[in-house]
DNA sequence: AGCCAACGTTGGCTCGACCAACGGTATATC
DNA sequence: GATATACCGTTGGTCGAGCCAACGTTGGCT
């Protein structure tokens, strides 16, 4: 590709989305491998941390939109990896639930998006990892407690 | 927002995508203030750098596809900010030049996009930006030098 | 001359992120 | 107790970025 424009390189910013649309790339195909995608991961994980919840909850812990996870949530239900039932305390709610095999679905989502880091972080050292990680950790607090 | 999965926030992979979401809303609407997008400095930015090119080498350049890169060259010469003639030394090829108000209206957009940079990166120091711009930029140069 | 590669261009596709609106339900206020 | 307000799940979209295939034209190679 062979990308040279200097004045490009140098603005974060256009780091940040191509280097996203790499890691895009590598988990889209990591975990299609195993037939799943990035949402399955982050309901199922969410779901494991945080024990059963409303479709609700698991759109704001996830920040995935309330429209995409009922279908998310279709899919993990075809897949028997989680459960659908009406909340009797609030009718208007659903609760999640994780089941047995969404729990090894899980484990086995956890490997392959482990070694899909790896990939993803390959030039870096473990402690240069750890400070990519903590940079970015900040700058997505910074944007994401303040309101606007 | 207030998302909270662990497993979620420690995944390189997932931080950088929803970081440049942040970041490509912030480049969006600044540039949007001034009536631009992403593209158009990169091409201006191209030009001005390594002189006046063909599509086909702006498409190289920028990373943007050579469909798109139509679309923007378009765009641009709307607006006056380059020319496009055909190359006399090779009719399949175009030859884009940037004008003088192509180069004031790169001015402006770097000024633009430096604000966008401070914006993004409120939360760190400046050595702590050089040193996520070097991770980001070796692990970009990874993914992008080897072939696949 | 004939074949292959490169260029610009058109037209399309896909996918993620988002938004609006609806019926059904709970909660608060009077 | 009726009414307004807010929340939940769901449907059915929109929008833009990133791609890809194909075509006619042109250049280079042999």
């Amino acid at each position: 590709m062979e990308i040279g424009a200097t004045r490009l390189r140098a603005k974060a910013s256009w780091l940040i989305n191509k280097t996203s649309l790499h890691a895009h790339r590598l988990v889209a195909e990591g975990l299609g491998s195993v037939d799943a995608r990035g949402y399955h991961f982050a309901i199922l994980a969410a779901l494991d941390e945080y024990g059963p919840a409303s479709q609700a909850a698991l759109s704001q812990r996830t920040g995935i939109d309330r429209s995409d996870t009922v279908a998310m949530v279709n899919e993990l239900v075809d897949q028997h990896l989680v459960v659908r039932e009406p909340d009797p305390d609030d009718r208007r709610r659903n609760v999640i639930t994780i089941t047995p095999a969404g729990r090894r679905r899980l484990e086995r989502l956890e490997t392959v998006l482990s070694e899909v880091q790896d990939e993803l972080l390959a030039p870096l050292s473990a402690a240069e990892r750890r400070q990519l990680v903590g940079l970015l950790a900040r700058v997505l607090d910074h944007h994401t407690s303040q309101a606007g």
